[in-house]
RNA sequence: GGGCGCGUAGCUCAGUGGGAGAGCGCUCGCUUCACACGCGAGAGGUCGCAGGUUCGAAACCCGCCGCGCCCACCA
């Protein structure tokens, strides 16, 4: 593509006589499909290629107003990045796998999933879904299930995403529960298990009682819960009272020892003793451990196995024993009372008070203890009602526990120095958000658990031999053979073993986990490049990828910093050991006129759909593209009008442009119009340094400041000249230079524009261009400076200076002129018969250069000067009637 | 409790050492030959509070107040 096309007209321009946003959208995306505009490039190489890590939507949920926001930010870039000639590789994914599409899928045909169900081939949903009544289908067919339903939402959701303008390539579309996510994501897990990096381990693990499942610690949230602090008695051998105070008296029979700070004295008397727990008779031991905080309670806590993380810290620092009574479903469980462990001073009374318990939930236990605390008379004083922060897996509805089972972790904790170091690395935009980050990862305490005992996931490629007793040997899995992959080891064999042998002596049992959603999703970068590198011809996938990964650009909102950003660096460290991206940029939220977060009921109410209906795809864009990286914005349909406004300025200052252009004497002679190009230049330096920054934001204020000034002034002020008659030399050169100027401003204008209103800088770029304004140069400030040399020398500074106040004056004095005319109620047309300007010589020197285009703007006969300190202007109007 | 961000016109926000600004909203006016999906003009602010640095502070420093987000050992 030529530069020189900023200058030369393709072709005749076809200006229809009342240009319109009707109809641009449907007939531009259908032709940019058609046209491959949006095409990645594969045989670019890897310095000129920009890839995009595009976040997957989760498709069980809708599309609200947040994803258009944050998406158009994206979408800005890439088109920026595509103009200034990159191959830009902007790839799609659906994130299909997990818990949501689980919930909907029960929810929407009525199912259950229970793996112990044989596969059913021929099986139909029920007619009528009943919640209540839900029927039990193998995993085979709930997993059917799932796809069904996500593709019907992948298909709306990609109709919307065209309908908004992005310029995605749809031929790189992947779904996280396809076979090659399935693929890369088994793959990745096999190589870190093999190289130690994966593990498993029977531990207490955060634990959802309703999903029955184990969650991570990025999946926690807290929730502000009531509750009632109670000081109950326990008592030493010797009859002396240890007063604790909890909120979980529920869980005083898995007492395993009671706490005190180090240097607390009161609490001395009882360190190095034995108490029993009240009720049970338990004896456990008082204990000593820093982080007790004496100021709390009575200084005296009691540790349970485990009524929270605080618990798991004493008990693995202290050597405690488990003492476990909570179940898997939420509910207490029957526990051996007078076995080892489990002993007692009177036993049969510890099993007479813990049958009131045995099988009730968590809530009515603590109700039940109570009573039988206080009965007993061991509750002392009365309870305190309080609210505490209570963690809930974030898709929970009551609180997680903590539950000891066998669960496969990544490690992390070996490597958060690594991490911490590749943030650093990471340019973030805006800069601040590296500390959310940080803070992250210097905060963690744990390894990441990232099985799930769910259904809708990636399973584990593993099986796992079973003895000749019949004793599953999970120390001992098989893994998958990479030729294998994706495999469902439910479903799917080991290697030398028969279908028969499944569950036998003798025999194996697969992995009956899935993995945790973030553990595919954090595999975003290698899944897309991935998908390019399988379609490229054999023996060139390899290459492929690596001219893709590691990726330019990982968009995001600030809310999943700790889970996808954190969780993609940690996998790319593991598996490549370099970062996976070398920018992140992130950005802010929707939120109501009032402030909040946008509920997804409101964002339910105005829908995508809905907004680019009423508003158009380029005015929603407008609006979106206004919010600032990672900065928060409130929801404003105003916003989108004066989106819509500017469409259709552009509209219209294109007409007028382009209409009757005369097609020769093409010379950048007149003062004010080397001015407006030398401005311009300005302009798209500074749009230009935006976007390097991933400014999209302060990039599309300066080029829309800039061109309503254009607008008001410049046309105005060169309309005089546009029309000249040509009956003298001067008056078509005046003519030949405002029409080459308005050339050149508006192809720079459609362009710089391109990037936020795609359709209409489209529709405009047509009427006189070839190709697609998306396909483009990014306009060059360089090349603009230079064309104001084209004419004999370039300007010499000073000279450039005179003309800009030239310029600045002339505007100056128009809007004086118009307020006069405004204050005296006439219309801008009417004749100014005398005009006096008072400024300083300097810019009354500078305006003799405009003066011709500023009596025709302002309709003025006569023009004096005066010299004064400052611009006062004096203006005469001709007589009504005259 | 810790960290980060924010506090400028009725609203949404730009401005980071030297004139307090934009858009929307509001008021008034104008059928002007690109545009009534328009154009022009106007009113409106102790720049959260209090100190300090400086010739000069909305901006830099310290403290406080308020709002939001993230994190925390939640007994």
């Amino acid at each position: 593509m030529s530069s020189d096309q900023v200058t030369e007209i393709a072709r005749t321009p076809r200006v229809p006589d009342r240009p319109t946003l009707d109809g641009i959208e449907a007939k531009w995306s259908e032709a940019w499909e058609r046209e491959g505009c949006y095409r990645f490039d594969a045989r670019a190489p890897r310095e000129q290629v920009f890839a995009i890590d595009t976040p997957p939507p989760t498709v069980s949920g809708s599309l609200h107003v947040g994803h258009v926001f944050s998406y158009t930010h994206t979408d800005a870039v890439a088109r920026y990045q595509r103009m200034r000639g990159k191959a830009v590789f902007y790839p799609m994914g659906w994130d299909d796998n997990g818990l949501p599409t689980e919930r909907r899928v029960q929810n929407h045909f009525g199912v259950r999933c229970d793996p112990s169900v044989a596969y059913d081939p021929g099986f139909q949903p029920p007619a009528e879904p009943s919640e209540k009544e839900p029927v039990s289908i193998s995993r085979p067919n709930f997993v059917e299930l799932c796809l069904r339903l996500t593709e019907t939402d992948e298909r709306a959701f990609e109709e919307l995403w065209r309908r908004l303008g992005l310029s995605v390539d749809w031929s790189l579309t992947y779904t996280t529960i396809g076979a090659h996510a399935q693929r890369v994501s088994q793959r990745s897990f096999l190589g870190l298990l093999a190289r130690g990096e994966a593990y498993q381990l029977e531990a207490p693990t955060l634990w959802d009682v309703d999903f029955q499942t184990a969650v991570a610690q990025a999946e926690l949230e807290d929730r502000e819960r009531p509750g009632a602090m109670n000081r109950v008695r326990f008592r030493t051998e010797d009859g002396a009272d240890a007063l604790i105070e909890t909120t979980r008296p529920e869980l005083i029979p898995a007492c395993v020892a009671l706490l005190a700070h180090p240097d607390d004295q009161r609490q001395r008397a009882l360190v190095g003793k034995d108490v029993l727990t009240p009720l049970f008779g338990t004896r456990v031991p008082v204990l000593t451990h820093p982080l007790v905080d004496p100021e709390k309670g009575t200084g005296l806590v009691m540790v349970c196995t485990f009524g929270d993380l605080t618990d798991v810290v004493w008990w693995r620092e202290l050597s405690l024993p488990v003492r476990s009574v909570l179940g898997a479903d939420g509910r207490l469980a029957e526990v051996p009372w007078g076995a080892a462990g489990w002993e007692s001073e009177d036993v049969e009374r510890a099993r007479r008070e813990y049958e009131q318990l045995a099988g009730r939930t968590v809530n009515q236990a603590r109700k039940r203890i109570l009573e039988l605390l206080a009965e007993a008379g061991e509750i002392v004083g009365e309870p305190t009602q309080i609210t505490r922060a209570v963690k809930f897996f974030e898709k929970g509805e009551r609180p997680v526990e903590i539950v000891t089972s066998r669960q496969w972790f990544l490690r992390t904790m070996a490597h958060t120095d690594k991490l911490i170091e590749r943030g650093r690395q990471l340019h973030w935009h805006p800069p601040y958000m590296r500390a959310r980050y940080e803070d992250w990862v210097g905060g963690l305490t744990g390894d990441w658990c990232v099985s799930r005992q769910r259904f809708f996931g990636v399973p584990f490629p593993l099986w796992y031999p079973v003895d000749q007793q019949g004793i599953v040997r999970y120390e001992q899995p098989i893994p998958a053979e990479q030729s294998q992959l994706p495999v469902d080891p439910s479903t799917d064999l080991p290697a030398g073993y028969t279908e028969a042998q499944r569950g036998q002596p003798g025999g194996f049992v697969g992995d009956p986990d899935v993995m945790d959603t973030w553990a595919t999703s954090s595999l975003t970068p290698q899944i897309a490049a991935g998908l390019a590198a399988e379609a490229a011809p054999a023996g060139e996938g390899e290459e492929l990828f690596a001219r893709v990964f590691p990726m330019a650009l990982r968009p995001q909102a600030h809310d999943i910093i700790r889970t996808w950003l954190f969780s993609t660096v940690l996998r790319a460290q593991l598996d490549h050991d370099q970062l996976p991206w070398s920018n992140a940029a992130i950005s802010g939220w929707v939120l109501d006129p009032d402030r909040k977060k946008m509920s997804k009921s409101k964002g339910n109410v105005v829908t995508p759909m809905h907004l680019l209906e009423e508003y158009g795809a380029d005015a929603v864009r407008y609006w979106a593209a206004s919010g600032r990286p990672g900065t928060d914005t409130a929801f404003d349909a105003q916003q989108m009008k004066v989106g819509r406004r500017l469409a259709v300025k552009l509209l219209n200052a294109s007409k007028f442009a382009l209409a009757d252009l005369p097609r020769e004497g093409d010379a950048l002679g007149s003062p004010l119009d080397r001015a407006m190009i030398a401005r311009l230049a300005r302009a798209v330096a500074e749009a230009t340094e935006s976007f390097e920054d991933y400014d999209y934001a302060r990039a599309l204020e300066r080029v829309e400041v800039f061109f309503w000034w254009y607008c008001d002034y410049y046309l105005e002020l060169v309309k005089g000249r546009r029309y000249d008659s040509g009956q003298t030399q001067a008056g078509r050169d005046g003519a030949a230079s405002v029409s080459r100027a308005l050339r050149r401003s508006l192809s720079v204008f459609q362009r710089l524009l391109a990037p936020f209103l795609p359709f209409v800088a489209e529709e405009v770029w047509s009427w006189w261009q070839d190709g697609s304004v998306h396909r483009a140069r990014w306009p060059d400030a360089r090349e603009l400076r230079e064309a104001l040399g084209e004419v004999g020398e370039a300007p010499a500074a000073g000279e450039a200076a005179v003309e800009d106040e030239a310029l600045a004056v002339a505007a100056d004095v128009l809007k004086e002129v118009r307020k006069a005319k405004s204050e005296a109620r006439r219309p801008m047309r009417a004749p100014v018969a005398r005009l006096l300007v008072r400024d300083t010589p300097q810019r009354l020197a500078a305006l003799q250069l405009g003066l011709g285009d500023l009596r025709a703007a302002g309709s003025i006969d006569l023009v004096e000067t005066a010299e004064a300190d400052e611009l006062a202007v004096e203006v005469e109007l001709a007589p009504e009637d005259a």
